[in-house]
RNA sequence: CGGGGCGUAGCUCAGCUUGGCUAGAGCGCCUGCUUGGGGAGCAGGAAGUCGUCGGUUCAAAUCCGGCCGCCCCGACCA
């Protein structure tokens, strides 16, 4: 049967929403799940997260954090001790009303044994780890508390896309304690930097460092910052956040310490976290119209290995030589780990297989035939080049090289999104202007919306009632006030109002 | 929660308007042969209580009603 150009269809340009789905399909990452707005992760997918896992614990441990765990279930009242917190969660809470099933008079199993309390499946757990807290600390002494929990939580939203937004999702958070001020807004930073480090070093992913304004603020902090990344289609993807809470939530559970003079003093607070999301981050960012692309940082497999047999008589050679170079390569580290490498001896067409691996994004895929290894060589293919392009290199310059390769394919993924990033990035100076580039091309109604747009660099007076608005017309958003850029002042691209500094504005997920 | 659409094989869907043989196709799956540096060809095969409950009828995938579920567009959101 004739193929379709691209192993993905639709490409992006043609529906790019419908294309990331098919790009998590086709790469088996993950699928939707008897339950409503939920997802099962398969194991690709899976061993992605795992690898976000492994290297942000490891940075957590390197900047003093320890992990622990805290309860699923929240106490309502314990949600009902931050008002602005309330107000931000109570509308997607799943709440457990029940402990108990029995019989009914159908048969069907009926929820008994109604609780006296409600419990919430914790959407996030500041109000639970803070009652905590309250208990752990005493003395200024017991300060700083530096503690992160892998969990997962429940945010019943309406509509949902893997990865990007689902019910249930994986995160880690991180929850901290500390006696002044200063030192909290020191760990805020620090870990937005953490996860600034984490998405350009490990997912090739430029990302812009800033704060949220007053309406994009996570509901009772002080302020939010928070990492934001150019996805292909322009639109921003917020792919971490680290919130200095104040005293909001220390005062709600009564964290008190006595300080160096015997006072009764409030904890300063802090969380952070970024979620599975950073999995459909990663596919939006580096995916193409042949399915996934892996930051080699991150990918489960670095290489795979596929030998082409086509007479029986070749099979032990052909198997004995592709053992063999794949053990030369696990002997090689990349990253500072072994070099990941999948045999792929699976009985298939060796077309299935290459597309196959293709579409799940490994960096570099090998053949190896009779006519390679006559040579002593393989021949090699790499994700970030076209599909097409494959060269016989020597086996062992190939095993030699593997490291710089991967390390190349790396720097050439973070290069191609900061360049997509910049090009898409403009001053906007006036509303005509603002307006012009984020209205999307004319198209017929059931067409999906062209991809258009990017990051606006305008002034903006501050009133959250105009980002409001604009958010209404446009759904256009202040992404965030960044660290970077001038500091000139200027006249707000909406009121004409004065303006200190350009933030960013853009279409977001 | 508002507006629209849809539930038929593992997947994508046709059939329904105008009720009537044993409910179909493509892909996928299994077997065999032919192929073989790119997602193959031929032949054969397995697979569906037509979402569910009820109604109309000699007869329901098809008509009517209730319920359940899913998708798309809004509102909300990491």
């Amino acid at each position: 049967m004739a193929q379709p150009a691209t192993a993905i269809t639709p490409t992006r340009s043609e529906n790019y929403a419908e294309w990331y789905q098919q790009v998590v399909r086709a790469a088996d990452l993950a699928e939707n799940s008897p339950v409503r707005g939920c997802m099962v992760i398969k194991p690709w997918g899976y061993a992605i997260w795992e690898g976000v896992q492994r290297v942000l614990d490891g940075m957590f441990k390197d900047t003093g954090h320890k992990n622990a765990y805290f309860p699923l279930f929240i106490p309502v009242s314990f949600l009902e001790k931050e008002a602005a917190h309330v107000d931000g969660f109570a509308k997607e809470c799943a709440v457990v009303t029940h402990h108990r099933l029995q019989a009914g008079p159908d048969g069907k199993l009926v929820p008994a044994g109604e609780l006296e309390e409600p419990l919430v499946v914790r959407p996030t757990s500041e109000t639970i780890i803070g009652a905590t807290y309250a208990k752990w600390v005493q003395s200024y002494r017991d300060l700083p508390l530096l503690i992160n929990q892998w969990a997962n939580v429940v945010r019943w939203e309406m509509r949902t896309r893997l990865f990007l937004r689902t019910a249930e999702f994986l995160w880690q958070e991180g929850h901290t304690a500390h006696a002044t001020k200063e030192e909290a807004v020191e760990e805020t930073m620090k870990m937005l930097g953490v996860y600034a480090a984490f998405a350009e070093g490990w997912m090739a992913m430029p990302v812009i460092q800033g704060r949220k304004t007053d309406g994009e603020r996570f509901p009772g902090a002080v302020d939010t910052y928070c990492i934001e990344a150019m996805m292909q289609d322009r639109k921003a993807l917020q792919a971490g956040t680290s919130h200095f809470l104040g005293q909001n939530f220390a005062k709600a559970s009564e964290i008190q310490v006595l300080d160096a003079a015997g006072a009764r003093q409030f904890a300063w607070t802090t969380s952070w976290g970024v979620s599975t999301r950073l999995v459909g981050a990663m596919i939006m960012t580096h995916a193409d119209d042949d399915g996934l692309v892996l930051p080699p940082r991150l990918a489960p497999a670095h290489v795979v290995i596929i030998p082409v047999i086509h007479k029986p008589e070749d099979a032990d050679a052909i198997t004995k030589y592709t053992q063999e170079l794949a053990r030369a390569l696990k002997q090689q580290s990349f990253d500072g780990r072994p070099v990941q490498v999948e045999l792929d001896t699976r009985d298939m067409r060796g077309g299935d297989k290459a597309w196959n691996w293709i579409k799940k994004g490994v960096p570099v895929r090998v053949e190896v035939g009779p006519r390679d290894m006559a040579q002593d060589s393989v021949f090699m293919a790499r994700r970030d080049r076209a599909h097409k392009e494959k060269v016989a290199v020597k086996r062992e310059a190939f095993v030699a090289g593997i490291a710089a390769l991967l390390q190349e394919i790396q720097d050439g993924l973070f290069a191609r999104a900061a360049a997509l990033a910049k090009e898409h990035t403009r001053r906007v100076d006036s509303k005509e202007e603002f307006e012009r580039f984020f209205t999307a091309p004319k198209v017929a109604e059931n067409e999906p919306t062209p991809i258009h747009g990017g990051f606006a660099l305008a002034h903006f007076c501050g009133d959250p009632a105009v980002e409001a608005s604009v958010k209404e017309t446009l759904g256009v958003t202040v992404r965030c006030i960044p660290f970077d850029g001038d500091n000139e002042p200027g006249k707000c691209v909406i009121t004409g109002l004065p303006s200190k500094k350009r933030v960013i504005w853009a279409k977001s997920y």
